[in-house]
DNA sequence: CCTTGAACCTATAGTTACTTCAGGTCTTAG
DNA sequence: CTAAGACCTGAAGTAACTATAGGTTCAAGG
């Protein structure tokens, strides 16, 4: 049966490990699970799926405030997509900015390579573009 | 004059904040400074422009790590151009890694929002796909 | 029943690159 | 001389985990 686990199968089946999902329920993002009479944790499906889920937010880049506040959501059972919708517009403009600032650094990365002779010489234009004020006119 | 200033200048002139100075102190990037019979601390020139070339290779991305065996290389003296480029496309590598996967994320991201409605109802699609694993044939 | 080894437990500290805080000291202009 | 503002130290907090130490429980085999 898949119904019943401990926290290894339940971290093996959601791709994260056992030290992961103790954090997840420290932090409350995954419930006080049930207990063996020796103090093992047992999960069942329900867990599972909301891991999935958590993980598969995460990967989306979405922060565990975030994620927190969409499953407060779901949990309260009010559930309106309008709400989630915004949530995930303003996190899509938060990766968005992170992605262009990244561009920029790879641009500047690339062109100053570019002008490097790799040569065993001290005059480095990496070094000299890293020590050089942009602009110069402020 | 421009030649000895306190910290507070110094973090103004290098846009960064007087913690963040003590900080790289802290860590080994920043050399101990003078001191006035006070104890505050004294900078000159030499200190504006390593703390302006460490602020730009954050800027670029660089971590603490990596600037300080650029630091160290410069310090040493016995600096290879060769060794400056290798460790740059390194970075350059990380940096377009990590632009891929964002830009993953914004493609799942926008994908998803255009299937939203965002009604009242408690049938989202950014829930569903958030709760349903991909593929499907693992 | 007993042993053994894997899986599990708790609690704490470490990671990155800082920021924030508490509670005091120094400097300088008036 | 005083008061404001810049500065000082040391410790704790942030995000999202990871790692470590030292002990307990579980399940299978003998």
């Amino acid at each position: 049966m898949t119904a019943k686990m401990g926290i290894g199968e339940l971290a093996r089946r959601t791709a994260c490990t056992v030290e992961t999902v103790r954090y997840y329920e420290h932090t409350g993002l995954m419930p006080n699970p049930q207990r063996t009479a020796g103090g093992h944790r047992v999960y069942g499906l329900d867990h599972l799926k909301r891991l999935g889920f958590i993980r598969r937010a995460r990967e989306l880049g979405f922060g565990m405030d975030q994620i927190q506040s969409l499953l407060s959501m779901m949990d309260s059972g009010g559930l309106s997509c309008g709400e989630v919708a915004r949530k995930t517009e303003q996190h899509l403009k938060d990766v968005r900015h992170r992605i262009a600032v990244l561009k920029k650094m790879e641009w500047t990365l690339s062109a100053t390579l570019s002008q490097c002779h790799q040569g065993e010489t001290a005059d480095c234009p990496i070094i000299d573009a890293l020590f050089t004020p942009d602009g110069g006119d402020d």
